[in-house]
Formats: C-alpha cells, structure tokens, sequence
DNA sequence: GAGTATCTGTTACTTGAGGTAACGGTTACT
DNA sequence: AGTAACCGTTACCTCAAGTAACAGATACTC
C-alpha cells in the first residue's frame, strides 16, 4: 500500500519480493496442524472448546491463533473443509464408477458410512449443533453430491424419455435419506455397518426402480447400464486448506 | 427453606398456600407471550437477537424474562416447542388416518408443507444451526415421527410375513427424505408446494412398494387398506408450554 | 385489616470467551 | 545491512449473557 502503483502495472504482478511466497506451503501447513489441533482438542474437551484450550492444544497461545484464521467461525470453517476432504476423497470415485446401479449405489453407500465410522467425533461436530452458521459445510457438501445425483438421475430419466422434472427434489430426498439414517445408526448402532448400508441400497434401488416403473421402462439393477456422456462429480471442488484472507486491510480502498 | 419441616410432612404436600397454585395459569401465559416476543425479535434481527433485543420486544427489560427462562436455550427451548406444537396439530391427524397408503403420505406431506410454507422463519430458525445444542428439538421431532412411521411399516411388514428389519432405517431414511427436500424447496422455490409434494409422494410410494415387491407382496396404493391394531402417534406429546424448574436453588442440600 | 407470598418491574453490576494491541525475537530474501 | 515475513508472548478490550439488589402491586391467609 505504501508504494504507488502506476495503473497498467497489473499486468506484471507475480513476485515483486520472493519473501512473500516463500512461506506460502508453510502457512497451509501450520493451519492444517491447527486444524489437527483443533479436531483433538474438541475430543477433548467438547464441543464447546475455547479458542485458548485449542491453541493451548497446538502448543502456542491465542494470537498465535488468530494470525492463520480469523475467527473461530473461520477455524471452524477449515475443520468443516477437513471433512469433506475426508468425505470426498472417498466418496467420489464410488460414485464416479461405472458399474451396475446397485453396486454402485451400494459402495457409494459403504464409502459414505465408512467415513464416518472412521470418524464419527469430527462427523458428529461437523453435522451437529455446534458451529456457527458461517462455518456450515455441511449444507454445501449435501449440495454437491445432491447435484451430482441429479444430474445422474435426470440423464437416465432423459434416456427413457421421462420427464426429469423430479431430479431435483429426488435427488435432495435421496441425500437427506441417507444422512438422516446414518445420523440414526451413529446414535443407536443397533446394527451392522454392512446391514445399514444393505437396507439403503434396497430402499434406494426400491425408489429409483419404482420411478422407472411408473414411466414403464424396467432396469436389472445388476447388469451394467451405459450412458453416453456420463455425468461426473469431479473431485472435490474446494481445496480444502485454502487460506482465506487473514490480514485485516482496514477498508479495502474503494473507487 | 426458614421452616424446619418433620420428616413425614411429605405425605400431605398439596396446597399449604393458594397463593403459589394461583399463578400457575398466568405463568404459562407470560411465557407464551415471551415466545411470540422472541419469534418476532428473531423476524426483526435476524438469528442473532440479543436476549436484550427480545425482552425490549416484549415491552420489557431482561432480568424479567429471565425470571420465566433460565437460560436463552431455555427460552429458544419453548420456541422449537411452540413450532413442534404447530408442526403436529396439523402432521399428526394427517398421518393417522386411515385411507389407502398413497393419499396417506400425501395429506402427511402436505400437512408438513403447508406449516413450512407459512411459518418458513420459524422453521428455518428451528431447523437452522443457529440456536444452541440443548435448545435442538428438531431432532427429538424427527425421532417421534421416524418411530410412528417405523412402527406403522413394521406393521405392514409383518402383516405380509416379511422381515420387520428394515422398518427402523427406513422410517429415519423417509423422515430424512421429506426434511432434506423440504429444506431445499423452501430455499429455492423452484417449483410449487403441490409439485414437491407429488414428487415426493411418488418416490416415498415407489420405495414402499419397491420393497412390498421384493418380498412378493403387491399392494394397490389407492385402495384402502386396513390393518388390525394400527399404529397411532399420539397427539403431541410434549406438553409444550410446561415451565422448566427457573428457580435457581443453590445447591439442594446435599447429606 | 395486618401480614406476606408471589408476582410486577427497574438500574447497575459481574463474568467469561472472543478477539486485539503492542511488544520483542528469528529467519532468509534483497 | 536492511527488511519482510514469520515466530511467539503478556496484557488488554469488548460485548452479550446472566445476576444482585432494590421497590411497588396484587390478592391470598389469618
């Protein structure tokens, strides 16, 4: 801010000063420890951690804290990015995968609850009460994969020459579906992991397969249906340790 | 605590004084009013009302609300009940009665609709990460509906000698199927009330029917269907305006 | 009617967690 | 040598939740 820039020197902005992008990995690093940090120290004490238990945690103090994120919103924010990174890393490719219908809802399924079997402390904070609303990622996430779902679903209701009218609200349902019933049996594990995932693969085939049926097409859940052009979730959109704005520019210079 | 009572005074504890019983009513009322304050404070400023902002909403000053609520989760407590209230005066009567499967589930979801529809700010904020863990009613709603709904399919099921298995994750999975695609419309409106509401008729039924199915049962969705000792969800069962104990006794005399 | 239990309400305070200011030291680029 | 970015600390500020202490009404009990 201090040196005058002439106007057409935007055009060669990289690295007036190497000290500044020296540090770039570092700086994703140290918050990813924070975030670590974070994620033990709500094992720890709850979810109702104060930021001092967090540093404290990291083995640093407050400020130290606050100069990677802004806020705890923000702190939170990246535990929420931590875990869809998590999520995704493993449900995408069950998705993305060619197969039948049934398997492939299937080991969507099984990567879904594997996860938060994994990790059901940092799936059960993500998802729970506990954040402030800025930090919701959840929200997002469903969305995503509620998108991806439609668009699979209405390519397929297009190919039998459906209306595809219901993709949407279907593919909503379908995700609120599962994480209703996994929210449940994280709560209760009154039954297997596989049994969980096996009466969501029937309940969901069930579903789609009734939706066909209505439109008078019939599908084999387990013989491997192509489409042309298959639609794709492409790996996880957000990069997940990205650092948001952290310096407080005082009124960023309008007009 | 000044008057030393005998040990068997126990026995006869109704009314020593009209003078506490006299209230009772008047301080349910005063809550209830509290809550309408809150719900319109919450309208005003957003989710992040100050407990100052609602008792000025009131026409009061803080230390009086906080005579009737111990707590601001205590107060947004009565809020989620009010809405539960709400919720079920219309959900539950619509669920009970006894008509073919598919008009069944629609007038339930329409029931459920029609309440978001017109309460859409309460909602959000009942169902939005805005209030705190121990105010979360939403989950309790979503339990008593999911066990009504598990113990109807149950029904059904066994009724067609099938494994009754099954009726627990679905009932979660159905309840998470119409919340999630409730969320999402009343985001996006996209399409109208009666739209969402077939939709979701149509995917809830072709499930239902998609596991009859396969078990060999087949079942005409809009021929009534009676079953011997069917399952009821009882009115609302929380008594929704009930005053928590507000008085803070320090420390209940231990030994 | 005197006494009092329970409400009505107020202003002024305490508390605690989130967040900041201001300082000093270290590394490695220019 | 100079400096731009980091490392880290202690001591403070702030603001909303929650509390103390006080004073006036109403309507029951004796």
């Amino acid at each position: 801010m201090s040196k005058p820039v002439n106007p057409d020197s935007e055009a060669r902005r990289p690295a007036p000063d190497a000290r500044k992008e020296r540090w770039r990995k570092h700086r994703q690093a140290r918050r990813a420890e924070f975030v670590d940090a974070a994620i033990r120290a709500l094992g720890k004490h709850g979810p109702d951690v104060g930021m001092d238990d967090i540093a404290a945690e990291a083995g640093v103090t407050k400020p130290v804290l606050y100069r990677h994120f802004t806020d705890k919103a923000d702190l939170y924010l990246a535990v929420g990015h931590r875990g869809t990174e998590l999520l995704f890393q493993r449900l995408v490719p069950a998705l993305n995968t060619e197969t039948a219908p049934r398997p492939r809802i299937k080991q969507s399924l099984t990567a879904f609850f594997s996860v938060i079997d994994e990790f059901p402390n940092v799936y059960r904070f993500i998802t729970g009460r506990h954040l402030p609303a800025e930090s919701d990622v959840v929200h997002e996430d469903k969305e995503m994969i509620a998108a991806a779902l439609a668009t699979l679903l209405g390519d397929y209701m297009r190919a039998f020459n459906m209306d595809s009218g219901g993709a949407e609200p279907w593919a909503h349902g379908i995700v609120g579906l599962v994480q209703n019933t996994a929210d449940w049996w994280l709560d209760r594990q009154s039954m297997s992991r596989e049994a969980v995932v096996d009466y969501l693969t029937q309940i969901i085939w069930a579903a789609i397969d009734g939706i066909l049926r209505d439109a008078g097409a019939t599908v084999d859940p387990d013989a491997p249906f192509e489409l042309p052009g298959e639609a794709h979730l492409h790996a996880v959109p957000e990069p997940a340790e990205t650092e948001r704005e952290t310096t407080r520019s005082s009124g960023g210079a309008s007009a």
